[in-house]
DNA sequence: TCTCACTGACTGAAAATTCAGTCAAGAGAT
DNA sequence: ATCTCTTGACTGAATTTTCAGTCAGTGAGA
């Protein structure tokens, strides 16, 4: 699975070729299908590896020291997906991949539904807590403009567009601009 | 190019198929090997294409019957591209292809970071026209983030997770915040 | 001896690319 | 006007390449 999010990460969901994900992992190709169905397994099996992965290391700002105050919380949780670490890399690569691969394929439209609704609900709650007393609208409306941000600038960060401190920049500019307008309402 | 511009928002550029496209241009495969070197050439052209066409198109707004107020005019030219009408949700596939491709293909880094740039420019004077008073890198920042999130809405629509309307009404918040923000300042 | 993890060599189909020409239209020359 | 000659656009039919997927085994350990 290690080995499928590399290549994934290198060529792309459609660039994956089975041989290829074969010698990253150094095995044959026969093996892959001794344990695979067929490429459509490999894929769907590590696209959840992805997730899983990615829900286990956004958890882990669960253990800090001590209790962040929330809006830090909210800050960190959101630059998770823009650092420049191989895994974050990988996993932001595969997550765009497969938004991209969404808009033909509506096989994986519902997973990719699933996981950006949990998120955004996920962001709401950080923003609930940093400013309690917004209506659910507008944490849900926020939530959603700024996890949409973050993968607009993801997509420039990772297309060498867009250099990693002006991406991170940009999105705490937005955090701070979603709450401003949440306290004046 | 009008041809391969379809056939790549139907089927993504990896599945754009040499035969598929000939067909619908409606002339032989051997003809299109005639016209370009090979399908790495006719993807180059055609994505210098399409970014070209969307240059043209967003500036065709220069013609309303009268001029608008600069807040609306802004409005309007983000809201061109989260539209159902066929030119623009082509436009809009093809562009999230490029995109998606540029990340794992260096190659057509140039053509999109220049496109970026121009649209973020034209953005960032918009928000002028609406903010006078702003200082310049304010105006910029403004503008990648609207341009970014744009981005990420139109993504989310084009792979079936967000509805249209929603997309719009984020997009129109963002802009109402981001004013309110700049004149704040 | 049996099973499990594994491999090298292969196949078939799909797709890319090339080849050997045809055809229509323009430019001189007669 | 008609007759070559040339050229660019175009095609049908191969040929070549690329891949996913298969198969007949092998060796290690229970």
């Amino acid at each position: 699975m290690e080995a499928a999010a590399r290549v994934i990460a290198r060529r792309g969901v459609r660039g994956l070729r089975v041989e290829e994900l074969a010698a990253e992992a150094g095995v044959s190709t026969a093996l892959i299908y001794y344990h695979f169905k067929d490429r459509a397994g490999i894929l769907r099996r590590t696209l959840e590896f992805i997730s899983d992965r990615a829900e286990r290391y956004t958890s882990e700002r669960e253990t800090p020291a001590r209790p962040l105050d929330p809006r830090r919380e909210l800050e960190q949780t959101l630059l998770l997906e823009l650092q420049d670490e191989p895994v974050v890399r990988e996993n932001s690569t595969a997550w765009g991949e497969l938004r991209a691969n969404a808009v033909f394929d509506p096989e994986l439209r519902e997973d990719l539904a699933k996981a950006t609704l949990i998120w955004v609900q996920e962001t709401a709650e950080l923003l609930g807590q940093v400013s309690p007393m917004s209506p659910a609208a507008s944490l849900a409306a926020s939530a959603e403009r700024l996890t949409a941000l973050l993968e607009g600038l993801s997509m420039r960060w990772l297309s060498g567009i867009l250099p990693l401190t002006h991406a991170r920049t940009l999105l705490l500019e937005a955090v701070a601009v979603e709450l401003e307008r949440l306290d004046r309402k």
